[in-house]
DNA sequence: TAAGGATCATTTGCACAGGAATGAGCTGGC
DNA sequence: GCCAGCTCATTCCTGTGCAAATGATCCTTA
């Protein structure tokens, strides 16, 4: 038996074994705060978008016109730091709230660097829809977790920030 | 009282400022869960890139390596899901990988529609350096917690995938 | 007041993320 | 054995997310 091909496929199947077990070295990937993380960011995402299907708003449009409401006025750099996204990121966003007519653009004429940003009318009443629906959006996302599971989700993520 | 010129800034101003808070009703958007896992999964991508610099790998390029070497041989589709990735996302990341020769694609004889996966020399030996490294984040990410908040962090995680 | 450094907004480029549509191929039930 | 329905991979589209570069403007300090 000068080529005991019949052994071959498993030896090698076995090296490979070997091989991929002192690579990872117990490492595994699903178990890590990344990776877990991102499961539970897409799961958030899926019941948002599903809830918000009447506002037609994504997370981050949601955010960026709650804080303009919020404030009033607020110029977009600004905004962006309050809703977490760099200047490159409001700047898509924010284009599109005004691309609905959710929010205005007006000069600042003590800075003409910068752009003022105010609510519509349009926006104050999307907006008004929107909290309701986000409050489902929450409670739908924290479901899986008794109140002071809530709680503690909560504090941690605070830490992480 | 016919025209109230004189009051009409204040009060569109006290208007707006009523409209805002009765808009909102108390709801403050940087203490839902969903902007705080945004924010979390926003420190611990920057912790990740910064940590990964040596292997040039992003979290999903990672997940999905990782998950390569540990199988061996995996379809793209399986791949897809085992990683947490539609099959149009999953199709770009492996697509990197192949470019930078860490995995290889052959065509299954037994199922002429499915692509099969398999890593490479070079993709196992960075596998082994990039765990290294991805075990240094993982402890950087949970930094800020104790060893008892980081065990209930993953368990709430878990609960919410 | 002139210069250097900071800030604001924009653009480009790359990489996820998922919905929708498409074409190829497989499979189960009749 | 055939067809309906499923799966696999790809492509297109829209939308985040961030690094880097750019130009305009502001501000501070010598």
């Amino acid at each position: 038996m000068r080529h005991p091909d019949i052994h071959s496929q498993p030896l090698s199947k076995a090296i490979k074994t070997t091989r991929a077990a002192s690579v990872l070295d117990g490492y595994a990937v699903e178990e890590q705060v990344g990776f877990l993380m991102r499961r539970a960011n897409q799961r958030h995402t899926a019941i948002f978008l599903d809830g918000m299907v009447a506002a037609e708003l994504t997370p981050t449009q949601f955010t960026a016109l709650i804080k303009v409401v919020e404030l009033g006025r607020v110029t977009q750099n600004h905004l962006g730091r309050l809703a977490a996204m760099d200047p490159a990121t409001i700047q898509g966003v924010v284009r599109r709230l005004l691309d609905r007519d959710l929010v205005t653009r007006t000069d600042d004429p003590l800075d003409r660097r910068t752009i003022v940003l105010a609510p519509t009318q349009v926006g104050l009443t999307l907006a008004a829809q929107a909290v309701v629906a986000a409050r489902r959006i929450t409670e739908a996302t924290l479901d899986p977790l008794t109140p002071e599971e809530r709680r503690q989700l909560l504090s941690l993520l605070h830490k992480l920030c």
